[in-house]
DNA sequence: ACATACATGTCCGAAAACGGCCAGACGTGG
DNA sequence: CCACGTCTGGCCGTTTTCGGACATGTATGT
């Protein structure tokens, strides 16, 4: 229990240590990279979402599907986020495409920004979406992350850039 | 008939398959090589070219010379292909002579280019376009397939190179 | 309201790379 | 000296590549 009346778990991940944070409605945020406060190797409450991550990055790639979460957002970025759910695992998309979807054609820039807010990465597929000349594109975690992401997947990654 | 509107029909040639695409004002294309489809023994319309090029191929050289042709390339292009069609068979010209004609005299190497452009081997003849120096040049389906034709047209060809 | 910042996409012009070449300059071996 | 080969620099249209300018929709901050 903290501040912000969430509670939070840790895990540690091929992309680095993860915090996730809800309450009884769901899950409502995860954070890539995050730093475990000292003194707290063990978990520290039991809950359905660490054990889903964990077989997540064990192969179970649709492991995240089913799981409770809480999008706290303006009107635009939960109808994008909602769109990225539909996306499935081996599969991109661009941020044009991802623009259709949502019926805002032009609105690719702003898809990206939306995708910059996502505050629950992995669950909410933004590391699905992908320029549309077949480069990466950005990640809040960093493009690393996402590259490990895409190849965990199964998806086939260019190259260069 | 296929997507780009064209009709087809082939043909089997001492130089190897030939594909035919044209429509109602003319021939468009000649692929020298080309595979045919499967279940495609007999050839599939009546058309003037194919037997055109039977002709041709049976020793009366020009039974090309009148069929109805469709060039699409740049005006430079067209002026080069244009130009090769008033090449006798049996008679060779040199890059820079063809250069000349279409009054660019030392475009030598952009008549190459506009050569491997061609269309419609056979013909517009370039093949009767080689080297300076009496070597054969290059010829987009293959030097063999040049040397056969010039010897079939009855030119003399250097033996080396 | 208005200005600004973005995990974009498209278009257009400039610049460089790329050929189915050629003539002239050298070097070599007869 | 001649008859080759090889190398070099220049030639020209086309294609590809690259970079900048612009249009675009949201969200955030003043």
């Amino acid at each position: 229990m903290n501040a912000t009346g969430l509670k939070c778990d840790w895990l540690s991940t091929p992309i680095g240590t993860l915090r996730l944070q809800f309450d009884e409605h769901g899950l409502h945020s995860v954070d890539i990279g995050a730093s475990r406060p000292r003194g707290n190797a063990e978990h520290t409450t039991v809950n359905p979402y660490r054990s889903a991550f964990e077989r997540y990055f064990d192969g179970e790639l649709d492991a995240l599907d089913a799981l409770p979460v809480v999008m706290d957002g303006t009107t635009f970025q939960r109808s994008v986020w909602q769109a990225l759910r539909s996306i499935a695992p081996g599969s991109t998309v661009s941020y044009a495409q991802l623009a259709d979807k949502v019926g805002n054609p032009r609105a690719s820039r702003a898809v990206g920004s939306a995708n910059g807010r996502n505050p629950l990465p992995i669950i909410v597929p933004c590391h699905r979406v992908i320029s549309a000349d077949g480069t990466l594109g950005g990640f809040s975690a960093g493009l690393k992350a996402k590259r490990w992401l895409l190849q965990h997947e199964g998806a086939s990654v260019k190259l260069k850039a």
